[in-house]
DNA sequence: TACTAAGCTCTTTTT
DNA sequence: GAGCTTAGTA
């Protein structure tokens, strides 16, 4: 009997694993060794053997890689893949609970808040409980929060474990219990989950209601999970109990990529996976398809001073390749030229796309240096992450808007939308309410819609009553109209759209284009008949709720790709160049302070270079731009790990210098208002040093200064001595006399000229 | 209450 | 650099 025409395609290994459909199953698989493939096809080839698409559960990591895979699998099997459930855990989660919300006491149509909307609850919690806000910061308290939901700890239980409470004593923050506690409880008055509360929500789901999980593990006969290494013990214990009927189950994984143990993921659940199946069968690939066998083994010796992990042995029949090129600069301005000129000679010399390159870095904000450098050379590119769309304030109160007008409880979106527009409703007034919210225990909104019940709120009332009338009337709109119908209602008569359109500032010009880009994109999803699903602003607002970057459509441009290398996971190009090699940058400094910490960040730099296939740069500054000030850099210690028969560099060209640069300050927001400042002097600010005369940074552009810092101090003196060459920032140096012959030199940045 | 400039603080990664 | 708070003015 000859195997299907798909199977061919795939070597013994992966075809065993493809073909092992029953039972629990674990697939460990190497960077570049085919793992989407296999995923495919055993998909496929369930499908292919009759089992029906309604019974396959598929759990993956983007919502992109969830849509490449229903597509390959169409075109294997036809139309029946539509049928599988397949997308991230949140997003499939979320489609559970709007199924089931009732039973937990959720409405269906429940807001799923952001960080930044947990962010400014936790926030306003905070103040609200007079607690000090530095030491109660929200970041920290989110994640506090975030990693006991993550492990399955709710509020009443957290206060409970004495671990946990006695640890945020030890660390002056005793209270985090209770802003927990306010925090689940404000979420649940206002109708809203967050990012974890999908999990944990449907964690409860499960393991209360033993009916719905009954109806799920008998839907779902087959269950598989891509990028097991990153799954936190919430999501392990969710699959755990739906797979526990058929227990087939299947996940694919690479202990050796395991990079987001920042949000929970234990990489204990793949290392343990055997322990809770022992009539597990465990596939490895490892032979690696992707990159060239320089790169290859590079990645290895690298990956090999890691204490935890699976044994494996990663190899290639590709050839042996360039040697990693290892590249020094001065300034991070100065390694996105380098970088820059880089792909613009490799593009002429070897007949290469910009989509060939990538450019990954450690963090978002080392993107600006780069961007700037191919723009200057006019190479095309696309920025990942980041600021997303979706975040920025103009189209958060678009969002805001749509979000009140299907659940007024959002206590989060009322807030953003209340006094925005200015309606005269100020902070006194929204404090009583809080107040009031609180005291009887409602939502916001309901203290608001009944303002004239309460005497503190009475020179406020007529203001509410507007407010209450107008979003009304968008509630009744909704109900017969299509979700661009009453976007644009919304945005017309709120006069957010003319407010903007008045703006004629760069940025509001560019907000106005934002909005009319969130409005055309509301009206693609309206016009949009590839699928049933109804054009109403719910379906909408759960649609990109749960959207990142990396979920968006590929524009088919040919661009140069900027991302971090979480951001990178999965993806690959010829030429991949990782910036920033430097030590507190990448590692970070964040995670020096303990090994396991540094073994991820020794993950990521693995996941960084098996991105590439043919050819991989390193590159480094000897001092960054970071913060508003020049800051001092060593090379990170990750280039010394890299075994030097890959480098093409030697060793000794990139010991550390001698460093000379130090901090230097611009003072604070002087430098874009810098026109507007010269006009008046503040008296406050009277005693510091007079403020620029007008200077043309454009006509400096080219200066290239070096410089050695032999005295400086921050702050109000702001006296600093700088002298010598220059660099080649994109800066403008003025200098200006001040006091006795001291020497005062900023630096502005020219990016709105 | 609304607006502005000055000044301070925090800088990781993402669903 | 960005986001936020504070202080001062309108």
């Amino acid at each position: 009997m000859s195997d299907a025409p798909y199977l061919n395609s795939l070597n013994p290994e992966q075809k065993a694993a493809v073909l092992q459909t029953t039972g629990p199953v674990m697939i460990i698989a190497g960077a570049g060794s085919g793992k989407t493939r296999v995923l495919t096809y055993r998909i496929a080839h369930l499908i292919a053997t009759g089992v029906d698409a309604f019974n396959i559960l598929s759990l993956t990591f983007t919502n992109k890689a969830a849509k490449e895979m229903r597509q390959r699998i169409e075109s294997v099997v036809g139309t029946e893949a539509r049928n599988i459930w397949m997308g991230t855990f949140h997003s499939v989660f979320a489609k559970i609970l709007r199924i089931e919300a009732e039973k937990i006491g959720y409405p269906s149509n429940f807001t799923i808040y952001d960080s930044d909307d947990s962010k400014s609850l936790i926030k306003s919690i905070v103040k609200e409980m007079n607690l000090d806000d530095k030491v109660y910061k929200p970041n920290y308290i989110l994640s506090r929060i975030s990693n006991a939901k993550n492990n399955l700890i709710q509020a009443h239980v957290y206060l409970k474990q004495s671990e946990l409470v006695t640890y945020d004593e030890t660390t002056g923050r005793g209270k985090i219990h209770e802003i927990y506690s306010e925090y689940a409880k404000r979420c649940f008055k206002a109708g809203a989950m967050d990012f974890d509360d999908l999990l944990l929500n449907t964690f409860k789901l499960l393991n209360n209601f033993p009916d719905v999980l009954h109806k799920y593990q008998h839907k779902f006969k087959y269950v598989m999970v891509d990028e097991y290494q990153d799954t936190n013990h919430c999501q392990y214990m969710i699959v755990k109990k739906l797979a526990s009927v058929f227990e087939n189950i299947c996940v694919v994984g690479d202990d050796a990529q395991s990079i987001y143990s920042f949000r929970g993921a234990t990489i204990k659940n793949i290392l343990n996976f055997e322990k809770d199946y022992p009539d597990l069968n465990v596939f490895k690939l490892e032979q690696n398809y992707r990159s060239s066998d320089t790169i290859v083994s590079a990645a290895n010796s690298v990956i090999a001073k890691n204490k935890d992990q699976l044994q494996k042995n990663v190899w290639t029949d590709n050839q042996l390749g360039n040697k990693i090129r290892v590249i020094r600069a001065v300034t991070d301005n100065e390694e996105g030229r380098l970088i820059a000129q880089n792909i613009f000679e490799t593009k002429m010399t070897e007949q290469k796309m910009n989509s060939d390159f990538a450019i990954l870095y450690r963090t978002n904000s080392q993107s600006r240096s780069l961007e700037e450098a191919l723009r200057k050379l006019n190479i095309s590119y696309r920025i990942y992450g980041g600021m997303s769309f979706y975040q920025r304030k103009e189209i958060k109160d678009i969002i805001a808007y749509l979000r009140i007008v299907l659940n007024q409880n959002d206590e989060q979106a009322l807030k953003r939308i209340i006094n925005y527009p200015a309606r005269g409703i100020g902070k006194t007034s929204m404090d009583r309410v809080t107040v009031l919210a609180a005291q009887d225990d409602k939502s916001p909104w309901e203290i608001i819609a009944n303002a004239h019940l309460y005497a503190e709120l009475k020179n406020a009332i007529p203001k509410f009553r507007n407010f209450v009338n107008m979003v009304q009337s968008f509630i009744v709109m909704n109900q017969t109209c299509n979700a661009y119908d009453i976007a644009m209602h919304v945005a017309r008569s709120t006069q957010l759209l003319k407010i903007l359109n008045e703006d004629k500032t760069i940025e509001g010009i560019s907000k106005y284009e934002n909005v009319v880009e969130l409005l055309n994109g509301i009206k693609e999803f309206v016009e949009d008949d590839t699928n049933e699903v109804e054009k109403t602003l719910s379906n909408y607002l759960q649609d990109i709720a749960l959207l990142t970057d990396a979920d968006k459509q590929d524009d088919h441009a040919d661009n140069v790709s900027l991302m971090t290398i979480h951001q990178s996971k999965g993806l690959e190009y010829k030429n991949v160049f990782v910036a920033g090699l430097e030590e507190n940058l990448f590692p970070s400094q964040m995670s020096l302070g303990s090994r396991s910490d540094l073994e991820e960040e020794r993950r990521l730099f693995y996941v960084a270079i098996t991105r590439a296939e043919e050819d991989l740069t390193l590159s480094f500054a000897t001092s960054r731009f970071r913060f508003g000030s020049l800051l001092p850099c060593e090379p990170s210690r990750f280039i010394d790990e890299i075994d030097n028969n890959y480098l093409q560099l030697e060793r000794k060209s990139i010991t550390r210098p001698k460093q000379t640069i130090g901090n230097i300050s611009k003072p604070s927001s002087s430098v874009p208002n810098l026109r507007k400042t010269i006009a008046k002097q503040n008296p406050r600010t009277a005693n510091r040093p007079p403020a620029l005369e007008n200077f043309e940074a454009e006509a400096m552009d080219d200066i290239q200064v070096n410089m050695r810092v032999e005295h400086q101090r921050f702050g109000k003196g702001m006296v600093t001595k700088l002298e010598g060459e220059a660099s080649s920032m994109k800066a403008t140096i003025i200098f200006e006399e001040f006091g006795e012959k001291t020497l005062v030199l900023k630096f502005a940045k020219l990016r709105k000229l």
